[in-house]
DNA sequence: TTGACGAATGATACAATGTAACATTTTTTT
DNA sequence: AAAAAAATGTTACATTGTATCATTCGTCAA
């Protein structure tokens, strides 16, 4: 799908909770649509600087990318510190539980679904020792199948 | 278990591998067995400040836990970005794949075994969408048991 | 015993990631 | 146009992590 139909989506999706996907916002969205990998805010920061030649300090990338979190429109992958697209911006808000595979690499992410009764099993063993998963999404280390070609297959 | 008890086993881990457990890293694994939770580097070297009134350097402390990590002493959490003693010190090499379930509010970690036909599931679904699975441990955002009590249940 | 070697640790500097607090600008509302 | 709210800028600093070189310690052979 064509970023910019991406970004439009987005920002109507912006003004169905009364919120405005302003020109900052646009930017580091775009950025990450367009990158199709994990970012940073920093890498965010220097993208806007390098190829948009407009400055964005990374104090308002985290801003940015907060505001764009709350709307379910970026996630945070807790373990690479990095950003990524929502890859379900377009289909409206009824999103699953986002489960992604991170290409530990190339830094490439792709967002999956996993079966509801998968995740309930989770749950179920967590419960057993007396724990609660207060997080459903999962991030797995990966290789994506062109990393895995280059290194001559599993490690 | 005490942890004196555990602190032999891991001293003898170390020997079996030609390693020895010096004085500053038996001082760190302790620091971790006792605290029974993640700490950060950072963390460790207060605590041996502070309780041992020894002083250890943060680039020492980083060492130390990537050697008895090295020999699976110990686990590092990334995404908290600390580490935890490994709950399977004292019972010899034939670890499971570990997966933490770590409390989002006391930073407590329980350390559990999850079959191995829901790894697999796991690892299935992700060749189907042509990653590979890299890593099998997972780390799961949950709340321990007294802090979903202090909490006032789930939120 | 000593000297050499390697392992372990110390020390310094810096890079990357993230947050707090307050100032300024822009937009909206009245 | 004035007031209020939203968005962004700015500065400072905290936390986590790495790179590099220096120093100390233990071991082993001559």
């Amino acid at each position: 799908m064509k970023s910019e139909t991406i970004l439009e989506q987005a920002a109507l999706h912006c003004e169905s909770r009364g919120r405005k996907l302003t020109a900052k916002r646009r930017q580091v969205l775009a950025g990450l649509v367009k990158s199709q990998k994990a970012l940073s805010a920093y890498d965010l920061a220097d993208y806007c600087r390098d190829k948009l030649g407009t400055s964005l300090l990374p104090t308002s990338v985290y801003r940015i990318l907060e505001f764009l979190e709350s709307l379910g429109l970026v996630h945070r992958l807790n373990t690479a510190n990095k950003y990524v697209a929502c890859a379900h911006v377009t289909c409206d808000g009824a999103n699953e539980i986002p489960q992604f595979l991170i290409c530990q690499s190339c830094g490439s992410v792709k967002e999956i679904g996993i079966t509801k009764s998968f995740v309930q099993g989770l749950s179920q063993a967590v419960e057993k020792v007396g724990f609660h998963l207060a997080n459903n999404q999962l991030e797995l280390e990966c290789l994506c199948a062109d990393c895995v070609v280059q290194q001559g297959g599993v490690q």
